[in-house]
DNA sequence: GTGGTCTGGATTTTT
DNA sequence: TCCAGACCAC
């Protein structure tokens, strides 16, 4: 496609930009060019300034369908597809749309991915309707496996299937053999190798035998499919421009697939923070950013945007001084023009109670002032440090919706129905299968076992079902499953109707097994709502998997778009967003740093970032809390222990000069010390601790 | 072979 | 607290 652009007088959409900025996105002046690493600190205009160059590309002849964008989850594809449409149709007027339409290849390494794969499935040897494990169906087929090796029995115990399933991830995506894996991160599994090395050689057959992927599969197959100089030449060719966001977080398996599509990197963008990387937990790499320059020749060429436009200058005084203390780093430190006199605050509270009272407080009054709900965000390290405060906003009617840790798709009911779908989109898939068929009462593992395998043995699975005798005991139930799996294999099937016939389906065995029914029974109509926005059953089951809705709904149903609610989410989900208001909890020692102790130094370095993270979210104001005293998590024996709070070691003293430092509420704490010691005298549990 | 009850052990962060 | 595995009764 090349369009002549004969607009009377040209739009200057780059005047907004600074130099910095300026320079990336005109580099190599809308040609295809050498490679570019930007290195965006927090604010700096990261998402506005590749979203600049998209355009800037297209305006200057590039071919939309011929860009490949790729970033870290669907959110931030789709926010980023917004971005670009708004800025083109600036440029282009009316033909902006038609342009923007065209960009189809936004979306992460996996999506991505999976569509690639299935376009070149045949090639491989691969069935194109393959279906995609999430993580939990990975973690259940490696559970099976590692039954029928006999590892579940063995005298010492052997690691539990979401060990066993990290080690092979870590490994797959790390690109490291086993032994190494098990050296640096899994120390204590060290003398399970060979069993190890058997359970994971039977866990690649057994997906290929069900014809399914799980996450690692859709880069690796990619990967594999790259090293063939034939395919690699070809989808290398499909693309004119690659640009990755969030380039920090990748790991090692996915810049060898950009390193193949590209060898001489002509038309890749990368843009990251090496300050920002918190992923290394799931195997992502900070030298494929810090290498990335050298990994061509000639080398690629490096922007820093180091202005801030986000915070005001004390808030990222505070952030500056908190990544300071960090070992290695390679970006400046950010500056801004956002004068303000208000430091952040760094607030002790006396508990857990008291800093979810201390916080509705604030974010209402906030909001009495005028800030909406939605200009306001509690983040935390994990989960389930907002338990106490989602209770106390449910108290009081503060309308809230929490991102990250569990998500709708992990109920048991809707996981139901999805792998009914999965089951007849993919005969083969045995974690679906074997969960479907034992919804129906009188059917085990050993039943399901059967019907799975007289399916796949025969010339079609509706016939292989048809012509199977249930037991005497599923008599009942049977016909109406039979019928229902014959219907969703129909050509004529149609979709969203197969999420309704699954449902009416489901409704009988779905009272039968679960106690609240009815709120069930609304995740599931909602889940309709879902399938209704996508073309076909393929597409929504893999969607599905790759970006899960990310907001859970364990609260009263999802706000009203136009609703205004606070936003609760983990660090790790609040990446890439900012707030005008934020609240980070519990940063305390054993929080934030999570792990007390045990931690690697490389660990603690990670968490570090991920405090700086939270803090640069900031707009106006930032809250950083401090309970005193909470208790201890997951202890033996449901004691009440807790521990004191120490100040994050993140915060060492001579920053705190950068923090409003102050104690709430102030009338219970005024005798420092007799406040501490009064509060850890706890009888009761010393009397109970006298005999454990 | 299935499905219920009991006990012992475990927890970050997510595509 | 919740979940997985073991054990036992049909």
């Amino acid at each position: 496609m090349n369009i002549a652009f004969d607009s009377p007088k040209p739009v200057d959409y780059l005047s907004s930009l600074n130099e910095r900025q300026r320079l990336a996105v005109e580099h190599g002046s809308g040609k295809v060019a050498r490679p570019l690493l930007i290195i965006a600190g927090a604010g700096s205009g990261k998402t506005n300034t590749l979203a600049h160059r998209v355009v800037h590309l297209i305006v200057n002849g590039a071919d939309p369908r011929r860009i490949l964008l790729m970033t870290f989850s669907r959110r931030a594809a789709v926010e980023m597809t917004k971005r670009v449409e708004r800025i083109a149709s600036q440029v282009l007027g009316d033909r902006a749309s038609v342009m923007t339409d065209g960009l189809t290849w936004a979306g992460t390494f996996h999506s991505v991915g999976a569509r690639l794969l299935r376009d070149y499935a045949l090639d491989i040897g691969l069935d194109p309707a393959f279906t995609i494990h999430d993580r939990e169906d990975s973690a259940d087929l490696m559970n099976l496996i590692r039954h029928e090796l006999g590892l579940s029995k063995t005298e010492s115990r052997f690691p539990a299937k979401q060990t066993c399933l990290s080690i092979y991830s870590r490994s797959v995506n790390a690109q490291a053999p086993l032994d190494e894996v098990l050296a640096d991160d899994f120390p204590w599994c060290h003398n399970w190798v060979d069993e190890l090395k058997k359970l994971f050689a039977a866990y690649v057959e057994a997906k290929q035998a069900q014809n399914v992927l799980d996450y690692d599969d859709l880069l690796l197959y990619w990967a594999e499919l790259a090293k063939e100089a034939a395919f690699a030449e070809e989808i290398g060719s499909r693309f004119d421009h690659i640009l990755v966001d969030e380039y920090q977080d990748t790991n090692r398996l996915q810049a060898a697939i950009l390193l193949a599509l590209k060898p001489d990197g002509s038309g890749v963008t990368v843009v990251g923070d090496d300050a920002q990387s918190i992923y290394a937990f799931r195997a992502a790499d900070i030298r494929n950013i810090l290498d990335f320059p050298k990994s061509f020749t000639p080398e690629a060429e490096v922007v820093t945007l180091d202005r801030n436009y986000r915070s005001t200058e004390p808030i990222l005084a505070a952030a500056n001084a908190v990544i300071a203390e960090a070992e290695e780093r390679f970006t400046k430190d950010l500056w801004t023009e956002r004068k303000s006199s208000a430091k952040p605050a760094l607030v002790t509270v006396r508990d857990d109670t008291a800093q979810a009272t201390y916080v509705c407080d604030a974010i209402l009054a906030e909001r009495e002032a005028g800030t909406r709900l939605k200009e306001q965000a509690v983040l935390f390290r994990t989960t389930h440090h907002s338990g106490s405060l989602e209770v106390e906003l449910t108290r009081r009617n503060i309308p809230f919706v929490k991102f990250g840790g569990l998500k709708f798709l992990d109920s048991a009911h809707v996981k139901d129905v999805l792998a009914t779908l999965r089951f007849a989109e993919n005969p083969r898939d045995r974690v679906a299968g074997f969960r479907v068929l034992q919804l129906l009462p009188g059917v085990g593992p050993s039943f399901a076992g059967q019907v799975i395998d007289a399916m796949e043995t025969a010339l079609d699975p509706t016939m292989g079902l048809q012509a199977l005798r249930a037991p005497q005991r599923v008599a009942e139930d049977w016909p109406g499953f039979v019928t229902l799996f014959d219907e969703l294999r129909r050509k004529s099937s149609s979709w969203p109707s197969d999420l309704e016939h699954v449902r009416l389906w489901y409704e009988p065995h779905l009272e039968r097994i679960h106690e609240s029914a009815a709120a069930r029974r609304g995740d599931l109509m909602q889940l309709e709502q879902i399938a209704a926005g996508y073309p076909s059953r393929e597409r929504f089951l893999t969607d599905l998997t790759l970006d899960p809705p990310a907001a859970s709904s364990d609260h009263a149903g999802p706000p009203h778009r136009d609703d205004d609610y606070l936003f609760l989410s983990t660090i790790h989900s609040a990446k890439g967003q900012e707030w005008k208001n934020v609240y980070v909890l519990n940063v305390v020692d054993g929080c934030i740093p999570a792990c007390l102790g045990a931690g690697e130094r490389k660990e603690i370095e990670e968490e570090r970032r991920l405090l700086y993270v939270a803090m640069t979210r900031a707009k106006d104001s930032l809250h950083l809390m401090m309970p005193q005293r909470f208790y201890v998590e997951n202890q033996v024996g449901r004691g009440d222990r807790h521990v004191y709070g120490l100040r994050s070691r993140f915060i060492p003293d001579h920053a705190l000069q950068h923090f409003e430092q102050t104690t709430w509420p102030v009338a219970e704490t005024k005798s420092g010390m007799g406040a501490r010691s009064r509060a850890s005298v706890d009888l009761r549990a010393r009397m109970r601790g006298a005999w454990s």
